[in-house]
DNA sequence: TTGTAGGCGTTATCAG
DNA sequence: CTGATAACGCCTACAA
């Protein structure tokens, strides 16, 4: 009796059991009838040698890895982690593994990142971009790896797009600080990152509506970080002429600016009004609780799954654009 | 001149240069002298071509993958998201890929996630199990794959270890309370989860060094999650003899707490102290703010990170076992 | 119902 | 300094 240390293979199960490794592949993927007997024979040889197929000969025979990219920002921002979870529930539904990316929204990360996925045959990639455009996108993996997109460009370009209809909760939250009598609006969030643009525009468009002013130093830069919500927030309350309620690009801008609130002795709600974006975990734990809009992270994620694996059984569909809904979470801080 | 609309290959490449596919192999790893002039055509084709290798044939010849598992219970537990970050980050720099499983904490799914990554020819897991021990982890895995595991297992196992030093915080907590003159003490965790098992025997133990006594129906079982706190406490807050301090498997459970015993009408920390476990985010911003033990998770993933490299470069490293400090973050609830 | 042979794209070995 | 050749483990025509 031969032992070898090495792993198992199709080849030493077919020894084992008597027949053509053809046979076994075929008992495995039952693309093709084995006899009973042969086929419990087999099943006895794989059990026994405790073989399970290599992927990545499989991968590569294939030309389908069976896995996917995620690609985000930080899975540190609390948004992330939820819409990972639904995809990657999704995902191993069906057979698939994800390789999790992080480019901390910077370009040239973006495209790395990308490259690195496509040198690894991930047969879809899921991506949140902060810079990259749909096409860049789709430039850099090429025409045959499906792509779908968080984001919320109008452009439909080649690729599957998820979007959140971002400006709909942000209007309802210019309304309701309109409504309170709060006109004087400043927004902080990152010029740099598209998600960032998109709400801006939405608030800038709110704001146009009901015939707002916004004084242009109250539009201030920030990185999607609680310590550049701070640092921004500090700038922008240090004005003579400050604002009356910031609505923010996203919850951990928010939370840093609640705190540069406080630091300055300034009153929230009551001499400012602070409203987020996404309604993590700690928006409706904090203190005072964040009014914010809700941004359905795992229904995001879910969308996402769905959409690179109807992509993946049907390469011709026509680009597909889902958009999810998304409303005020009016708690106290406005 | 022929156009192919397949991936550029090495021999596609090598055809271009006009010299060996062998060349170009070696062109790229350097692992043989190139003619500069040679390089330079190589090179120039590479370019034109905007080849990149193919990693999974590279995987199945190398037989590496330059990929790692991280296996962990839940992603959107907010411990483990600065965990990832940090193993992504240390393995990025050295060119590695980070797949990721969540298992739920439930026996099962760890096992088969195992077999899935090993499957998938990972250079080696990083893993938090609930369940499995270290040994039984080495036994799925083989012989032949690191395996960096973070538990509190003192068992000096087949696997490498980091740990924290969960009583250290404990201790301290249960210290703390006893100071303030709180010595009805309950504990409530999950029973089935090693990480909340050390941390209750390390209760147990600063309890009983004190003296104390713990009613047995003072100790409950929770998931780690929010919800788990919440019922945990509806039933241990509606006791008779209820305890004033509850000490959580982590601060998920612990808000839950908090949150039942405002639901209750209990004051806290006036009628009830509580204190945590893991230091989120949302410790320090809710209200009121969680007094807790800080776990610095992003340390450990740095080290799950340097550990499995280290083990990748010398697979006869004796098996390592490190232990990060822990301590008490006194705030407002206890 | 089963087997043989070739190849997926790369790298290691051996030869020149 | 450079090439031919084989092999990593699997799948899929093609044959029987």
């Amino acid at each position: 009796m031969t032992r070898t240390s090495s792993q198992p293979s199709i080849a030493s199960v077919a020894a084992a059991a008597g027949v053509s490794p053809t046979t076994v592949s075929h008992a495995l993927s039952g693309k093709r009838a084995v006899s009973p007997e042969t086929r419990e024979r087999i099943l006895q040889a794989i059990e026994d040698q405790k073989y399970r197929p290599n992927m990545v000969a499989r991968s590569l025979r294939r030309r389908k890895t069976q896995s996917i990219a995620l690609i985000v920002a930080d899975i540190t921002n609390p948004y992330y982690p939820a819409l990972a979870r639904a995809v990657h529930d999704s995902l191993a539904e069906a057979g698939y593994v994800s390789l999790i990316g992080n480019t901390d929204g910077v370009r040239e990360n973006e495209q790395t990142m990308l490259e690195e996925m496509v040198a690894r045959g991930v047969d879809g990639v899921i991506m949140r971009p902060m810079e990259l455009s749909g096409r860049e996108i789709r430039e850099i993996v090429g025409p045959a790896i499906p792509v779908v997109v968080v984001a919320d460009e109008d452009e439909t370009g080649p690729v599957d797009r998820v979007t959140t209809d971002d400006a709909q909760g942000i209007d309802e939250a210019v309304h309701a600080l309109h409504e309170d009598g709060i006109d004087d609006l400043g927004f902080v969030g990152d010029p740099l990152a598209s998600t960032s643009m998109s709400r801006h525009a939405a608030f800038t468009s709110a704001v146009d509506e009901l015939g707002l002013r916004v004084q242009a130093d109250w539009i201030v830069d920030s990185e999607f970080t609680r310590d550049g919500g701070y640092a921004a927030a500090r700038r922008l309350l240090a004005l003579e002429h400050r604002p009356r309620g910031i609505v923010c690009a996203n919850d951990l801008i928010a939370i840093g600016v609640v705190q540069a609130a406080r630091d300055l002795g300034i009153a929230v709600p009551g001499e400012l009004a602070v409203v987020g974006f996404d309604d993590i975990d700690t928006a409706s734990l904090m203190s005072p609780a964040l009014t914010t809009v809700l941004n359905p992270a795992a229904a995001v994620g879910a969308t996402c799954a769905d959409l690179i694996l109807r992509r993946i059984a049907d390469p011709a569909m026509e680009h597909q654009r889902v958009s999810l809904p998304t409303r005020l979470v009016r708690r106290e801080s406005a």
